[in-house]
DNA sequence: CGCCAGGCGGGGG
DNA sequence: CCCCCGCCTGGC
């Protein structure tokens, strides 16, 4: 997996670097906030962790227009997961299907080909929750709409070469802007949901950075998201897996219920999966939705 | 018009 | 405990 950094005119080249598409990274439902650049090229640019980002692609190579090489070792390696080996992660999940199913899985052997260049962003905790909670019961053209909306109400502006654009707005932000100013937005009736994660996070009774800490599992950082009201099963598997990097979290939605009756009839106990579940149902949701 | 979209809360059986 | 309904909104 070793792949190496150059400078280059226009910001850093990675060399060599494998299983990184940046399309199907982008596009894989778990991040909203990322666009085809509109000037003829196929880079694709947002905001995360408060900078911004663009990915260029040109055959063999990936790179971070604008970017520099501190910038790199303090937000975006590790943004873009570029520490994990997904090679290795494929083996071990490839292996863990076939011990649970007691057979050759060609089902996750397909889906691994198909979404081999896929990596499981970290996103900020803060922004993955309110995403999530935005994109229940939801599409995700409009979820991408309204989440840009709040953003640009209560985000701090910030310049860069593709014009204005705006953080994701900090729970004190949210919070003051109340439920009447949040469903302006065309949250409807999540508009509730925000305002009381907004509430939760900020007088401490959910600490997102003590989630984080690779120590709390999977299952208590769910339980306790869980708390916010609007905040089920689902989104708190989303929160964990693309924001607290709790990797072994599998999010079940309505596409992974059709992957499994579909292509496991006899059943799949996704449970045994083990530490990269959640890459696994990038895998299989990625093949199911696009296929 | 009705239905659905990467769910969830609340109520009734 | 499980099942089922309503929910904001926009697109078809």
């Amino acid at each position: 997996m070793s792949y190496s950094i150059a400078k280059c005119d226009s910001g850093i080249t990675l060399l060599g670097l494998t299983n990184f598409d940046a399309a199907q990274i982008f596009d894989c439902g778990q991040c909203f906030r990322f666009n085809a650049v509109s000037d003829g090229t196929s880079d694709i640019a947002g905001i995360a962790r408060g900078r911004y980002l663009r990915v260029h692609t040109d055959g063999q190579s990936v790179s971070l227009v604008g970017a520099c090489e501190d910038d790199f070792h303090s937000l975006w390696e590790t943004f873009l997961s570029l520490d994990t080996d997904y090679a290795a992660v494929d083996d071990e999940i490839t292996s863990a299907f076939d011990t649970i199913l007691g057979r050759e899985d060609e089902v996750i052997r397909r889906a691994i080909k198909r979404g081999s260049g896929i990596r499981i962003l970290r996103q900020q905790p803060w922004e993955a929750l309110i995403s999530f909670i935005i994109s229940q019961n939801n599409n995700i053209p409009r979820i991408k709409k309204i989440i840009s909306a709040l953003c640009e109400a209560y985000g701090e502006p910030i310049d860069t070469p593709d014009g204005v654009m705006h953080t994701f707005p900090t729970p004190d932000a949210i919070a003051g802007a109340g439920v009447d100013g949040i469903f302006a937005l065309k949250t409807g009736f999540r508009a509730k949901y925000i305002i009381d994660a907004a509430n939760r996070v900020l007088c401490g009774e959910c600490d997102l950075d003590a989630l984080a800490k690779p120590s709390v599992s999977a299952e208590d950082s769910a339980a306790q998201l869980m708390k916010i009201n609007g905040v089920g099963p689902k989104v708190a598997a989303c929160v964990n897996l693309f924001g607290l990097s709790k990797i072994s979290a599998f999010p079940v939605d309505v596409w992974i219920k059709r992957v499994l009756a579909r292509h496991y009839p006899e059943g799949l106990d996704y449970t045994r999966i083990g530490r990269y579940a959640g890459i696994a149902q990038q895998y299989l949701f990625y093949n199911e939705r696009w296929e």
